[in-house]
RNA sequence: GGCGCCAUAGUCUAUCGGUUAGGACGCCGCCCUUUCAAGGCGGAGAGACGGGUUCAAUUCCCGUUGGCGCUACCA
């Protein structure tokens, strides 16, 4: 049988390098096994996901040099490969899973669900579901979604007994039917959830083997249950650590740049991520850092990978990508600069933006460059201003950072509104906020156009700036960091690949 | 709180019962050098803790501690 292994992410946010890692691993583990490697968007939040999402991981994707052999761009003979053009499909298995008795519409309400968990949290039980509409008579159940009342679909659980789910790495992990919650199957929206949408796909996509992040250990269980339900051979599975920040904690872009896009904005080369990702899936042979996809391709080794949670450090990538340069001849390194950040449109762009604030042919570069760099040096004394004195300038850049990321698009319009939103809440004309901004993006109250230059560099860097400019104001404290989040509409999406 | 996963230096890791516990990043020093890098050489730095099993445990088992994940009509 032919290996089959997937990367299915999320499109609810920017690509992610976990997505990116797990992709890695797939992708090579099939390649090793002669196999194929398939790219799946679960899209099936239809409030979150978003095209500009989706276009923007398959990008960051193809940017790192992997390449699948089925997906939504490029086809395949098991589309479509997006679940949110798939909805028939889950429908006929979820009601084949209520004619045989492995689930039941539920119509319990939000409030009741939510009244049910507060009393679970009171007597200091486990909070899953109660199973109250398990009861709920075949026929009755039918007459009430035939007469329009809304209802979901939930699996059924064994009361009793432990599931084994076996893990490539880890071996047998036990799960006690008790703890596993009859997980909702369909939503009332008709649409699936993570949990139906991904067995049926497997199964339906032939992924022999399903390698993931460790996120969804807990949810295996289900899996399990749902395969048998239907009667289906179960993938191989196996659960990748999670990334982590330097404190150890799962990865986030509020404590570190986690954006594919951001490590290419940065100027980072693709092949020098991918090594450096490697390098946490297969030991270097002794004093052999620097290895290309043959060599992992060769040398992965899935119940080898360690399960401890790696630091993402940026200084050994810094060290990697420093290498790969280096191995450059200067004529490469002209071209591969060239291509990173001087492409035609994009300095033509600039070539507006900064005539007329020249006077020499030697002004443009110097004023430019800010646009080319990574971060942007600034100092606390730079951000002072007669108008500036009684606001809280650390707010002012905590607010937008935190609006900015809450966007679909990020674009010279998009960052207008909301830099300018932020100066009605602090009560401020944005005129005399703006240097604020001006000095944390492009290190200088004086500069080309903020909007258009804060477009030109991209979410990423961005973000990034802010979180460096912040840094020298002396951060936030975890006080201040509630409070002000209680004045922007906070989104932690944040998460990495299936 | 419940369930589960994980545990070698600051970080990434090797060692699948017997090693002076190996390598890489970072850090420090020396060399090279008009500076700074790069490069070369060298150095400091690790088996969380407590019990077992064994002639012998970093390695196997149990407990403790710690970190992490899950605990949604999100993935």
């Amino acid at each position: 049988m032919t290996v089959r292994t997937r990367v299915a992410p999320s499109p609810t946010g920017d690509p992610h390098v976990g997505t990116a890692y797990v992709a890695l691993v797939n992708y090579c583990f099939a390649k090793q096994q002669g196999g194929d490697f398939l790219l799946r968007i679960e899209d099936t939040d239809q409030a979150r996901s978003t095209p500009e999402s989706e276009r923007a991981i398959l990008a960051a994707l193809r940017w790192t040099g992997l390449s699948w052999d089925e997906g939504p761009d490029v086809g395949g003979p098991h589309g479509p490969y997006r679940q949110s053009e798939r909805s028939a499909i889950y429908e006929r298995y979820a009601a084949e899973l209520l004619a045989t008795g492995h689930a039941f519409r539920c119509f319990c309400t939000p409030q009741r669900l939510e009244e049910m968990r507060a009393a679970q949290r009171a007597a200091k039980i486990p909070q899953k579901y109660d199973g109250r509409c398990v009861a709920v008579p075949d026929a009755e159940s039918a007459a009430r979604a035939a007469a329009g009342e809304p209802f979901v679909v939930r699996m059924k659980v064994p009361a009793a007994g432990v599931c084994i789910v076996e893990d490539v790495a880890r071996g047998p992990v036990p799960f006690e039917y008790a703890t596993v919650d009859m997980q909702v199957l369909l939503k009332s929206d008709g649409l699936p959830t993570y949990h139906l949408a991904n067995v049926v796909d497997d199964h339906l996509m032939e992924v022999t083997h399903v390698i993931r992040g460790e996120e969804w250990m807990s949810s295996a269980p289900k899996h399990l249950l749902l395969y048998s339900y239907f009667g289906w051979t179960p993938p191989v599975l196996m659960h990748l650590p999670l990334l982590r920040n330097p404190d150890k904690s799962k990865l986030s872009k509020r404590k570190n740049p986690t954006g594919i896009l951001f490590y290419e904005r940065m100027g980072y080369l693709p092949e020098a991520l991918l090594n450096f990702l490697g390098l946490l899936l297969a030991a270097a042979p002794e004093g052999q850092e620097m290895f290309g996809l043959p060599a992992l391709i060769e040398r992965l080794d899935l119940a080898k990978i360690s399960l401890g949670g790696p630091v993402f450090d940026i200084a050994k990538l810094d060290w990697l990508n420093g290498q790969y340069l280096r191995h450059l001849t200067p004529a490469e390194l002209i071209d591969r600069t060239a291509s990173w950040g001087f492409d035609r449109a994009r300095i033509d762009r600039i070539a507006e933006l900064a005539q007329s604030r020249v006077e020499r042919l030697s002004d443009l570069v110097p004023t430019a460059a800010f646009l080319f760099a990574g971060r942007v040096a600034v100092t606390p004394e730079a951000f002072a201003g007669a108008k500036l004195a009684e606001l809280d300038v650390r707010k002012a850049l905590a607010l937008a950072m935190w609006r900015l990321d809450t966007q679909a698009v990020f674009d010279k319009t998009t960052v207008e509104v909301v830099l300018k939103s932020v100066g009605e809440t602090l009560g401020t004309k944005f005129r005399d906020l703006s240097r604020v901004y001006y000095v944390a993006m492009t290190g200088s109250p004086t500069s080309l156009p903020l909007f258009d230059s804060m477009e030109l560099l991209g979410r990423d860097l961005c973000r990034e700036r802010f979180r460096v400019a912040l840094d020298v104001l002396g951060g936030m404290s975890a006080k201040e960091q509630k409070e002000w989040q209680r004045s922007t509409s906070p989104d932690e999406s944040d998460g990495a690949a299936a």
